[in-house]
DNA sequence: CTAAATGCAAATTGTTTGCAGAAAC
DNA sequence: GTTTCTGCAAACAATTTGCATTTAG
């Protein structure tokens, strides 16, 4: 939040009680939240917000370095706190749960397709699709 | 497009023009095409179709197991002819070209990560996004 | 005070659907 | 002759934008 609050001076834009009200809500609920799920939690708290205004924190969240936007097969996308370790997610297709993994052989290879293609690796995204631990095991669904 | 007959046929589906132009120029073009392109390609020679016929007529060569559709990070699906071999993406983020590869090792430790979270794997995305070789070399742009 | 932020409603983008007329089989 | 298509326009979902009003600095 102190951090939200100097990247936003640091940029001459605005602290607002809308605006903290949604960075306490998405830090607070944390992981792999939707724009709508974040709409939701946010109206219990400050009931008159619009979605412009959670879009428009979002990207702003974005903007400060603290959040990162992803885009699952399902549409809509999601939103996380930036995370000083990189991860790759595992997607539940049955209960929609969401895993964090790392994998350094992975991003060392990674690293060693782009090399071969000559080409310079920015980013990538991985996801694996599947059944989750719980799932298999005719849990909690 | 013989293929593409029998599939429809299997259905008790109808065999139209509009569904063959369609297919002839998807399969001519080949690959990672957007609907939007295609949809431009198709008025070439059938100067009529709307874009519901080409959503339609994707998803139906989807159905019948002759196109995969992917989403990258840009906002609207893209489609390409099923292939043998399964292969990623390599995606440059400056001239939008888009590099298949394939890396069996890789491959390989994904199946490991399911295993070391006890679930089962069915599909996976990977996307390498970056700069490619040409315009590293100030190529084509 | 004045630049920036809010909330609403309307716009946009990519894709899907309802329906009346037009083909396939 | 039905059943399945087509094209159009209207509907959709997720997200963005314009604008008049409010608020932070």
């Amino acid at each position: 939040m102190t951090l939200f609050h100097a990247r936003l001076k640091e940029r001459g834009l605005k602290s607002t009680g809308q605006r903290d009200d949604i960075a306490r809500v998405f830090f607070g609920i944390g992981r792999h939240i939707s724009a709508e799920e974040l709409y939701a939690e946010v109206k219990k708290v400050s009931p008159h917000v619009g979605y412009a205004t959670i879009y428009r924190t979002l990207r702003l969240l974005r903007e400060c370095d603290l959040l990162q936007e992803r885009h699952f097969d399902d549409g809509q996308a999601r939103y996380e706190a930036v995370d000083e370790r990189h991860h790759d997610h595992f997607i539940c297709e049955r209960c929609g749960r969401i895993i964090e993994f790392e994998n350094d052989s992975i991003e060392r290879l990674q690293e060693a397709v782009a090399r071969q293609l000559g080409a310079k690796l920015r980013r990538h995204k991985m996801e694996l699709y599947g059944t989750c631990a719980d799932c298999l095991a005719g849990g909690t669904h």
